[in-house]
DNA sequence: GAACCGATATATCGAGCCGATATGTCGAGA
DNA sequence: TCTCGACATATCGGCTCGATATATCGGTTC
């Protein structure tokens, strides 16, 4: 599930191991943290399968990442001009010791397969949030099947949902049916917002 | 994390693994599924902590197999009470090589001690599902403390949330901007049900 | 200028959880 | 009879996590 990202990721530039954890967290944070404990095994994997490469190891990369940092003179004073420089805009200092992964063509194939893959895990919804961050790169058809394999097991889970709760309600203390009625909502409000970017998608609204 | 569901469930009735897991999927697998994989470990981690204890193996199961146990269990599940139905209306023969778990009073102790640990786990949303399936063994001000634990989380959540929309949005296309988009409102969401419960818990109409 | 700190960067470890699988019993039905 | 599905326990490999180890670099502090 973690290959998915990376490729996603490395699929729009090449990146070494610490910058993806940050844009995975950045980006994605709200929904899964990632861990270098996962991380650094999964981009093992990767260049096991030969999906992704080693471009650049103890090199700056002067070609696309780092435009050329000015490095201004002067030695004294304007400290706080420096910091807030630093904090605007950083292009990736270059530092020792770094290995830039590039995806490769059979990466490419590995990522279409993870995006249409059924999920196998139990984890139904951090894949799914997952693929709805890189479903840009399927064709619209695809996107389509997608959103409705979606909606689909969002329908089934609600009404799995109601059945339990009309069944069970007398053995469910307050808490418990709270939670399933909260839970029942927040499906119906998925299914909805699901609706909408299906919508959408009909429209042919397609962005980059 | 799975060890609190087996020791709440343990609390209200003697079960044995298979029995256990079943529940626990009828109940609350909407939220989380449980392996078997992940369950007799669990339970077995748990025998060896002193937090359970095997009451039974091979069991005659006479009528009643449970002594003065008033089944009052409120997480039960559909296909459960048809068993219970069933085994009501024909004599129940079951079963060789099954071992019953009851909990202890060093389970009792790991129970609550659990409850009210801050979650270790990243996967803090499923952890207060559990949590709250299983809350009203708390006394009510901890039961208090639990519920604003959590929205104080939820609103730093929403916070990040915000920001990192704020900052990130041109780098983001529009499925990922959607996918932000309705997890804030989906956290606005779940925080006004917290607002509820807190509001019913401070009114004191504790449920049984 | 030395000593320290935080960010950068890669990597491993133990443990928990999952899906798949193995093993075996039992009752129902073809 | 003999197979099929439910019951029941258990293990295996694999993935992810949090914690930790290691090391360099730039900036701050004394």
């Amino acid at each position: 599930m973690l290959e998915l990202a990376i490729l996603g990721l490395l699929k729009e530039q090449e990146l070494h191991g610490y910058e993806l954890k940050k844009r995975l967290t950045d980006a994605l944070g709200a929904f899964s943290s990632v861990s270098f404990g996962s991380l650094y095994p999964a981009l093992a994997r990767l260049e096991a399968a030969g999906a992704v490469q080693v471009v650049t190891t103890q090199a700056p990369a002067p070609a696309l990442p780092a435009p050329a940092v000015p490095m201004t003179g002067s030695i004294a004073g304007e400290a706080a001009a420096f910091r807030a420089r630093r904090a605007a805009a950083r292009p990736t200092r270059p530092s020792r010791t770094r290995k830039v992964y590039a995806i490769t063509a059979r990466g490419e194939q590995v990522f279409e397969e993870l995006l249409e893959a059924d999920s196998t895990s139990g984890d139904d919804d951090r894949a799914f949030n997952l693929k709805l961050a890189f479903c840009r790169h399927l064709p619209p058809e695809r996107r389509l099947g997608l959103f409705e394999k979606r909606r689909a097991l969002l329908v089934e889970r609600l009404a799995k949902a109601r059945t339990s709760h009309r069944t069970l309600k007398e053995r469910m203390d307050l808490y418990t049916q709270s939670l399933v009625d909260h839970g029942a909502e927040t499906t119906e409000a998925d299914i909805s917002w699901l609706d909408s970017l299906i919508a959408l998608e009909r429209k042919g609204g397609t962005p980059s």
